[in-house]
Formats: C-alpha cells, structure tokens, sequence
DNA sequence: GAGTACGAAATCGTATACGAACCCTAGGGG
DNA sequence: CCCCTAGGGTTCGTATACGATTTCGTACTC
C-alpha cells in the first residue's frame, strides 16, 4: 500500500511546506495577512498544525507574529533588511570559508559554468535568469560547509531575501557586471588554497557590496509599495 | 490600565519559557524524555500550548523532536558540540566586533570588573562562579550588538552550552587562566578603538581556543578539523 | 532457549468546540 | 464637530476528545 501520506509527512509539516513555498515564491508577499483559518481551509487541514506551522516560520522570521492578532509575511523593513543582509554576509561568508578546502575541481568548474551564464544574462539583459543562477553560485560556494548549523543559517537568510525578492532583488546593472567579476576572483582564491580568513573575507565584502549597491540605488527610501 | 498581561504572555509562552528554563538551568538533562501531557500537567495547561513551546525549542536545538515518539532533550554528541561550538564563535566575534565601537567606559569597567571577579575565583577555585562570570563578561562584550538577529543566535548558542554544562562545562584550570588573560587583551583591545576585523579575530579565536582546551581534555576525535 | 507474532498501554497528531481578545463601526454626549 | 463609549463580528488561544502510531511485554512456536 503506497501511503505516501507518511512520505509526506505529518500535517504540520505539509502546512509548514506549503506556506513556505507561498512565502519564498512570492504568492503571499510581504504583509499578506495570514489566516489560521483561512490557510488550514484552503489545504484542507484544521487549524492546529497551521498554527505550528506559522510559529515555525515565525522563528525562521519569514513571518511575524502579534498575539490575539495574527500573523502576517515579514516585511521589508530597511532596518531589517540592513539586519538580514549583515547576518547572512557573516554566516554566508564562514560558509563559504569552511566549504572552500572541501570543493573539488568539478564543483569549481561547475561554479564558473554557472558565472559565465551570468555574465551572459548581462548581455541579454535577463535579471530574473540572473538572480536565480547567483543562488546557485553562491550555493555551489557554500554548500559543502561541513556544518550544519550554519549551512541552515544561510538557507535561511536566502529564502528570507528571496520573499522579499519582489521589492528588493532589483537588478542594479553596474553591481551586476562588478558582482560576476568578483566571482570570478573569489573562484580564483579558492583554487590557489588561499587560507580561510582570505576566503571569508572575500566572500563577506562580496555580499557587503552589494548591500551597498542596494542601499545607494534605493536611497535611504526602501521601496514599500502596497498596490 | 497597566497592561502587563502582554508581557506575561500566552500558556503557549509560559511553556516555553518554563521548559527552556528547566532545560537550561539542568532540571531536565540532556536525554531526559518530554511527555507533553506530563508537562502540561505539571504546569497546569493542556497539550497544546506544551507542543508548541517543545516545538519553539526544537527550532533553537534544545530539544530533538521525532514525529510519533517524542521529544528528547538535546544530547551531546561531540560533533554536535564542535559545530554549536564554531557556529557560536563565529557569530559571537561578528556581535563582539559590532558591538565594541558602541562600548561606553562604564561597559568596559564593568567587563573588567567582572574578569577581576573571575581572576579570583581561579585562586579560590569556584569554577561554578567562574562559569557564570565567563557568561557575564562575554555578555558585556556583545549585548551593545546593534543587530538583533547576531544577537538571538549569540543567545541561542550560549542556551544550547548551558543545556550541555554538566558534560562540557568542565574547568580545565590551565584554560581557565589562559581565559582571564585573554579577556584582558580584548578588553585592551577594544580600548584602543581596534577596528572591527581585529576584535572579531581576537574574540573567535578566544572562543575556538576553549573549544580546543575542551578537545584536547576529554580526548573525543570530531570528524574534522579547523584550521 | 531464541525468535516471532500478537495485543495492550502509552503517547503522539489533529479535529472540533468554545471562551477571550481585538478591531471596526455606530451612536450619543460634550 | 470631535471624542468617547458600546456593540457586533472576526480571529486568535486553549481545552477536550478521539483516531493513529509506536513501544513494550507476553505468549507461542520452532
């Protein structure tokens, strides 16, 4: 008997999948109301594994949560979003550091394969294929870090940035080219054994730019449209 | 009207920070097995609100969580220490070094204050005092953290430790004097106005040397190595 | 005696129900 | 005209109940 239901999981964990899902591709965005039993209807559960569901996101912070009120997506407060970008720029860049003695020439061959893509989509201007093959750069960076728990901190900080995609992941042409360059460096240092205080520095400053990029772009008025 | 209620919180709150305490101050010790109904007994409330919280800690690593069986006090699997142990010092360095430049005269004379208390202790040997004077002089250091996200997961990791005291905590007295020292030299550090990357060195190497007086003690061979 | 099958007890997972807190609108008084 | 208050509706918070799953003990077979 193929119960693929226990594959699947429990409820909570299918609610916890799906409005997450929703969140990181966009379909609830930040300030969409979320109701316990709106969303358990819609998913065709009861609202208590809904409610565990949203405190789980709660804690990963895609989402707020104010008692006898309710939750909503997390929004893109500038603050916050200094704060996300400051966070992830630190365990993404020990990430990175970690990774880096346990790549091997097939992964950095294939993090080049993926940069020179992206210095193709500046060609064509494609910002959307572009954003999405700088994830999987930067995961090919990061990705063999032998801990755990930071890994999960990255993960966390990218699909953070990735429900706030829609407002703040705004291509920034000049950053762009400048950002492919640097890939390229930060492969180069990797494949010479640089040591890791190297990398990680690399790697920090990599995100900090484009913090600043971001910052500058947008002045100090963060976009906050509500159509 | 005085709203305190808020602050009190939900059942769902109270668990949480009933079981926390009791995990973090050592009532229930690591393996020790969490029977939502006995604990909601305990503390008066239902199952729900219990399940929550055990889920709330399962998200910050106190407990481990398994569908259909239960929920465990997190143990101690050495690997498991040396992650908790480098992720900590990575985070801890980054909150060190954004908080130093915010470090008013009073911050350091109490962090000094607080060593001086330490530097007694070895000659009494308290090494229960010792320990919860390490906790206050490193929160001195890093509570002006301007990032409230570093600081959470300072907090986490520091939980986490004081979950696993009874095992890890051991004094190793030639460390312990080594400690003292070194905090001296942040704090000379951080006077002098050192800039960022400097105190971040200082204060992750601080820690990863604790990390490796523990290894070298208790003998456990983790699966990896850090530079 | 060892291994397996079965059944009872314990515990988890979720649905449902109801009380409590909050928000919003309407109406009266200053 | 504005502020304050009252009421209803919506949504959250938690208790209770019951089905589902695992675990463990016991008895039976080889």
């Amino acid at each position: 008997m193929a119960r693929t239901e226990t594959a699947a999981g429990s409820k909570s964990q299918q609610s916890y999948e799906a409005v997450k899902a929703r969140i990181v591709d966009g379909t609830y965005s930040p300030g969409y109301r979320l109701v316990l039993a709106k969303i358990a209807e819609d998913l065709g559960v009861s609202v208590v594994p809904v409610r565990e569901a949203i405190r789980r996101l709660e804690a990963e912070g895609l989402v707020t949560f104010e008692r006898n009120v309710g939750a909503t997506v997390a929004g893109i407060d500038p603050t916050e979003y200094l704060y996300t970008m400051q966070t992830l720029s630190i365990v993404e860049g020990a990430a990175t550091a970690l990774s880096s003695p346990l790549m091997g020439p097939s992964d950095i061959a294939r993090a080049r394969s993926v940069n020179n893509e992206m210095r193709a989509c500046l060609e064509h201007f494609d910002p959307v294929r572009f954003t999405r093959l700088n994830q999987d750069f930067h995961s090919v960076l990061f990705e063999n870090c032998p801990n755990p728990h930071i890994l999960d901190l990255v993960h966390r900080g990218w699909n953070r940035l990735a429900s706030l995609r829609s407002s703040t992941f705004r291509f920034v042409p000049g950053r762009a080219r400048e950002s492919v360059e640097e890939h390229d460096d930060l492969l180069r240092l990797i494949e010479s054994g640089a040591d890791a205080d190297t990398i990680e520095r690399a790697a920090r400053l990599h995100r900090s730019a484009t913090l600043d990029a971001y910052l500058a772009q947008s002045g100090a008025r963060p976009s906050e449209e509500t159509p």
